[in-house]
DNA sequence: GCCGGTATTGTTATGTTATATCATTCGACC
DNA sequence: GGTCGAATGATATAACATAACAATACCGGC
């Protein structure tokens, strides 16, 4: 999947970047570098720098196969990497799992008062909101 | 006014709080705790820790006096601190500065996927955008 | 005024996240 | 096989944030 999109692209998912695609696939969570850094140490039984995993990071998230939450510092594996989009992140509190949404309508709204209100010219937008997910939810009374 | 209120509160806008509130008003733009950290101790004309500025910051936070931008790990002073509110930040990339904007339609918008399609409790919201300001951005030919 | 409890601040150390820099290796192409 | 650019390795350090405990300030009751 991500394999073939970078075909298309003409880019190279090597194997450092291929690996920490998978951690993050396995993980289903959102995940900090660092924990990143340790798992792929112990998998390939040698020292892992930073730098390898940052820069893998770093790919992902420009080919849109990954997501970083500003607000957690920890990174996630995008849902549909195929398409540009522009997502909300529910992030779980308690649990720690984060569910990606699609909602243009969010994005357009943000758009409209960048526009009309402040004529801005917007580039990125980071929606991520906070709280608990249904299974952490304790049921109404 | 922050004084104002806290006295309302019951809570102390001790030294400490006011300078760095005082700072990040004076400053204008999103600012990062370590830039704080130096202003105050030149200031002070004496050693000032980073407990002590971020003590200062999670008492402000907590007052609705100043807001942490998640996404370039900076603090700016809230804009209408007085009001539970539902805020959006625009970050100019190029000169750095930041607007809030109050918008509770992207709010309800966020609640409203949170309920429906997630049953998502919702505890607070990160809504940041990255884009360049009006007098960065030249005018359309 | 003094005492005792609580909130705040000082101090030191450390944890966590991220990047700069330069050397080395890899891989496609000629 | 030699050349060039992309990618990785390796080391160091920058940038951001908190833990833990000691010292001090503040505020009520006495
Ligand atoms: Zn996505
Ligand atoms: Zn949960
Ligand atoms: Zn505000
Ligand atoms: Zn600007």
């Amino acid at each position: 999947m991500a394999t073939l999109l970078c075909n298309e692209r003409g880019v190279k998912l090597t194997a450092a970047r291929r690996q920490v695609l998978e951690l993050l696939w396995e993980s289903g969570c959102p995940t900090g570098a660092y924990e990143l850094i340790e798992t792929l140490q112990q998998r390939n039984a040698r020292p892992v720098n930073p730098p390898t995993v940052y820069r893998a990071l770093e790919f992902l998230i420009t080919q849109g196969f990954v997501h970083k939450l500003e607000s957690r510092n920890a990174y996630v594996v995008c849902i549909h990497p195929d398409r540009r989009h522009a997502c909300i992140f529910f992030i779980c509190a308690d649990c720690g799992v984060s569910a990606e949404l699609e909602d243009e309508r969010v994005a357009d709204l943000i758009d409209e008062d960048a526009n009309d209100r402040l004529g801005f010219h917007v580039t990125g937008r980071v929606v991520e909101v906070q709280g608990t997910c249904r299974q952490c939810t304790p049921a109404e009374p």
